[in-house]
DNA sequence: CGGCTTTGACCAGCGC
DNA sequence: GCGCTGGTCAAAGCCG
C-alpha cells in the first residue's frame, strides 16, 4: 500500500483543476482516509479497463457527503466538519478497507481471468503443434516408406516413423488411450466378423499384434499392441456430406457386403468393406440421414495394411488426422479446462458444426460435418454431373483455403459405385476437397483446440472411449446425433 | 469367368 | 431367458 509522499493520505482530494493525468496516476494509492472513494474505483476501472467510459475531469469535483452542509457560516462549517470527522472516522476506515479489499479482489478477479486466458491460449497452441507434429511425421513416414496413409494410420507405421525421427518423444495416442480399449472390447468386436473372417481374410489385428511382438520381445507389447489396436479399429470417422449419389468418392475400392434396416430409420444401412487388398480390415458404413435424405453419411472404421492411391490420400489424412486426435493421449482427462464448455464455447461461433465428437457407445467417433449452408467458396460442378456440396466449415476457414487450395472444387460423387479405380474419375475428387478440409482443419488451431476440448470432454469425463457410459450418451447426444439415425440405401428409392 | 451386389440367415451384445 | 438390434457371412444372381 504506497502511498504518494507528501499528500498525507489525502492524495484523492485534489482539487478540481487538478490535471487528470495527476488524477490517474494515483489510482494505485490506497487512501483509507478518503470519502470519494466511488471516484477512486471509479478512475482505477478507467486505468484497468480501457473499455470502461473514460471519466471526466469535472466527474472527480463531484462534492462528498461533507460538503452537503454548505448552508453553514464558515466558522460552523470548519467545526462541524472536525466533529464529523471525528466521528465519522472509524466508520470511514471501515468502509475504506472495505472497498480497498474489493478493489483488491477486482484486481485478483482480473489477474484470474487474465491467467485463464493465457492458459486456454497456451492449451490451444500445444494442441496445435501437437496435431503439426503429428501431421510433420505421417508425411515423413510416408516418404521413407513410400507410402501413402490410410484413413486410420496404421499405428505400427506411426511409431516406427516417430521412432525415426525422434527416439525420446512417444506418439501419446498409441499409449495413452484409457480405459477403453480391452482385450475384452477387441475380442467382442471382432468375434462375429474376425472369427469369420480367418479362414479367408486373416484380420489386420492379428498381423499388427504379431508385428509388435516380433519386433519387441517385450510381454508389455503383447498386452498393448491388441489394445491399440482395438482402439484404432473402435474409432471411427464419420463424414457428413451433401449428395444424392449413393456414395462418396474417396478413392478407395470397396465391396458391399450386407444392407441392414438400421432401427428408426426408413433406409437401410450399407457395410462395405475395403478391397485394395486381401485382408484389409478398414470397413465403412454409409447411411444417409434419416432428418435429410440429402446428406450421406460415411462412417470409415479400421487400419488400411496397403498403400493408397492419391485419389484416396486426402480422405486418408483427414480420417487418421481426426482419428489420431481422437485417440491422442494429448487430451488427457487431468486437463480441466478443456471441458465441454469450452467446446461449446469454442465451437458456437462457428455458424455451424463442422466437427464434432460423439462417444456413443461402442465407438468413439469423430463426425466431419461437411453439410452446412453454402458459401462462397462453394464451387459446384455442372449439374449434370452428380455433386456433393460442401460448405467450407466457417469463415474463418476461408482464406487458407483459397490460399492454398486452389482448385477447390465441389465434390465428385460416384453416381455409380462400379468398383472401378475411383482415381480415374476425376482429378477433382473428394479427395481433393477433404484434403483442403483437412489443411484448414488441422492448420487452425481453434479448430484444434475445440476439437480436442471435444475429445477431452469425452474420453476424460470417465470412461474413456469406448466407455458407453450414460454420462458420456448423454454428451454425447448432446454433441452428435449423426451416428444414430443416417439411413442408406443403395438403390435410393427414397430419391 | 471373375467380381460385385443382393438378401436371407446367423451370431453376439444388450436390455428387459 | 428372451427378444431386439447391429454386424457379418455366404449362397445366389447379375453384369461386363
Amino acid at each position: 500500500m504506497d502511498q504518494r509522499p507528501g499528500t498525507g493520505g489525502l492524495s484523492f482530494l485534489f482539487p478540481a483543476g487538478s490535471s487528470m493525468d495527476t488524477n490517474k496516476r494515483v489510482h494505485d494509492e490506497m487512501d483509507f482516509f478518503s470519502t470519494d472513494h466511488e471516484k477512486k474505483m471509479k478512475v482505477m476501472l478507467v486505468k484497468d479497463d480501457p473499455l470502461l467510459p473514460i471519466i471526466k475531469k469535472e466527474d472527480l469535483t463531484i462534492n462528498t457527503g461533507l460538503q452537503l452542509l454548505t448552508a453553514n457560516t464558515g466558522s460552523d462549517q470548519s467545526t462541524l466538519d472536525d466533529s464529523l470527522s471525528s466521528l465519522n472516522q472509524d466508520d470511514k476506515e471501515c468502509e475504506s478497507e472495505l472497498e480497498a479489499m474489493q478493489a483488491q479482489l477486482g484486481k485478483m478477479n482480473e489477474e484470474n481471468q487474465r491467467l485463464r486466458g493465457m492458459l486456454n491460449q497456451v492449451t490451444s497452441n500445444y494442441n496445435a503443434l501437437q496435431m503439426h507434429l503429428n501431421t510433420l511425421l505421417q508425411q515423413k513416414n510416408q516418404r521413407i516408406n513410400g507410402l501413402v496413409p490410410s484413413p486410420f494410420m496404421n499405428h505400427v507405421d506411426a511409431n516406427n516413423a516417430i521412432k525415426n525421427d525422434q527416439e525420446t518423444i512417444v506418439p501419446r495416442q498409441f499409449m495413452d488411450l484409457g480405459p477403453a480399449a480391452t482385450e475384452t472390447d477387441e475380442h467382442s468386436h471382432s468375434s462375429t466378423g474376425g472369427s469369420r473372417e480367418r479362414s479367408s481374410s486373416p484380420p489386420n489385428d492379428v498381423d499388427i499384434g504379431s508385428i509388435e511382438t516380433n519386433n519387441n520381445n517385450n510381454n508389455n507389447n503383447k498386452e498393448i499392441a491388441p489394445k491399440q489396436e482395438a482402439t484404432m479399429r473402435k474409432a471411427r470417422v464419420s463424414v457428413r456430406a451433401r449428395s444424392e449419389a449413393p456414395m462418396i468418392t474417396d478413392g478407395c475400392q470397396w465391396r458391399k457386403y450386407g444392407q441392414k434396416m438400421a432401427k428408426g430409420n426408413p433406409c437401410p444401412r450399407a457395410y462395405y468393406r475395403c478391397t485394395m487388398a486381401t485382408g484389409c480390415p478398414v470397413r465403412k458404413q454409409v447411411q444417409r440421414c434419416a432428418e435429410d435424405r440429402s446428406v450421406l453419411i460415411t462412417t470409415y472404421e479400421g487400419t488400411h495394411n496397403h498403400p493408397l492411391p492419391p485419389a484416396a490420400m486426402a480422405m486418408a489424412s483427414t480420417t487418421s488426422a481426426a482419428a489420431s486426435m481422437l485417440l491422442s493421449g494429448s487430451m488427457s482427462s487431468s486437463d480441466g479446462l478443456m471441458n465441454s464448455n469450452f467446446l461449446a464455447r469454442t465451437m458456437l461461433p462457428c455458424s455451424s458444426s463442422m466437427a464434432t465428437i460423439s462417444a456413443s457407445a461402442p465407438f468413439p467417433t469423430v463426425t466431419l460435418d461437411l453439410t452446412h449452408s453454402a458459401n462462397p467458396l462453394q464451387l459446384q460442378r455442372p449439374a449434370s454431373s452428380p455433386t456433393m456440396q460442401l460448405s467450407a466449415p466457417q469463415p474463418v476457414f476461408q482464406p487458407q483455403l483459397y490460399n492454398n487450395q486452389s482448385k477447390f472444387t465441389g465434390l465428385q460423387m460416384s453416381p455409380d459405385f462400379d468398383g472401378s479405380p475411383l482415381a480415374k474419375r476425376s482429378t477433382t475428387t473428394l479427395a481433393d476437397t477433404v484434403s483442403a478440409a483437412t489443411a484448414a482443419i488441422t492448420s487452425d488451431p481453434n479448430f484444434t483446440a475445440a476439437l480436442a476440448a471435444a475429445i477431452t470432454s469425452i474420453i476424460g469425463s470417465g470412461g474413456g472411449a469406448g466407455g458407453g457410459h450414460s454420462q458420456q450418451m448423454n454428451n454425447a447426444n448432446n454433441i452428435n446425433k449423426t451416428l444414430a439415425n443416417g439411413p442408406y440405401t443403395s438403390n435410393f428409392p427414397d430419391t
